[in-house]
DNA sequence: TTTGTAGATGCGACTGAATTGCATCTAGCC
DNA sequence: GGCTAGATGCAATTCAGTCGCATCTACAAA
């Protein structure tokens, strides 16, 4: 059980500030709120989970979600069903050449969890070879299967 | 350049008629059009492209592709934009453990490239260790970056 | 060759995630 | 405290993909 969103918050305005940007109540609450997720969640799970303890627009929390991933605090997944999963990066390197993702999505319970946060072998991902002239910024690695829980 | 639509024509039937399913026009037109790519296009890709010599209706053409997949004969990757693209597949197993894709996604052109299909050192794919419990049967392997015309 | 029918197609209406335009508000500066 | 660039709220819109249902057709059986 992660912690409670409350204990989350000071974690998030760090974050933020940390980017030199405007701290909003919005951009706090949603990054709160995702920090508090062990796997990717989408917009909706985002606003929903918020819409228990404040009011907040659907529309505000697409535009945070987009600006979390752009500054580079957090990325986003492409789900199966054509929705969007965020999740908070593990340590961010701004400069990082290359990126990487890896994530799991179980096809029984359907979350999607970051392998990256996990205890996982990914170092072979250095090892592809592209044919002549492929020159990859970012690379992501999708597993899909049965997780933990559910296997 | 690839072979232009009418060529593969034939190609596309023998497809269909190994699955033992109905031989349709429909199908025909969709899978010869896809064969006729060397990347992975959209839906309305293939719509329009279709549309340039005979009328089909859209519905039609996302269900065609949808059996596709089912069937074995192309798989779908999900993009950046939300939009599924589509691509024949290299050679079917049909009853193969592990499904691997990987793919080229051009940030600048935005073509998708099947890396499947070229000479890459995929082999690697085998050697990831998943946090225990994670039972994966399916891998995709995406890169974003320049493509080699692009580059 | 004709016929019966399961399965495919065509069309209109619909869904729902995500986006856009614009008026209003506010965080952080002076 | 006041200014203003940038963020938010709300309504309307977009667009890929889906659904319901009437019609059509591939193909097999007669």
């Amino acid at each position: 059980m992660k912690p409670p969103y409350h204990s989350r918050v000071p974690e998030a305005e760090a974050h933020i500030r940390a980017t030199g940007e405007r701290l909003t109540q919005p951009r706090v609450t949603v990054l709160a709120t995702l920090l508090t997720a062990d796997h990717a969640i989408s917009h909706q799970d985002v606003a929903a989970t918020i819409a228990t303890h404040q009011a907040i627009d659907r529309v505000t929390v697409y535009r945070v979600l987009d600006w979390l991933v752009e500054v580079g605090i957090a990325h986003r997944i492409a789900g199966d069903d054509r929705v969007w999963r965020f999740m908070v990066n593990a340590q961010r390197k701004s400069t990082a050449v290359h990126r990487r993702h890896a994530h799991f999505t179980c096809t029984q319970c359907g979350q999607t969890f970051c392998l990256n946060t996990m205890k996982t072998d990914l170092q072979s991902q250095r090892s592809f070879k592209l044919p002549d002239g492929f020159k990859p910024a970012e690379v992501d690695l999708n597993f899909r299967g049965a997780c933990a829980h559910c296997s």
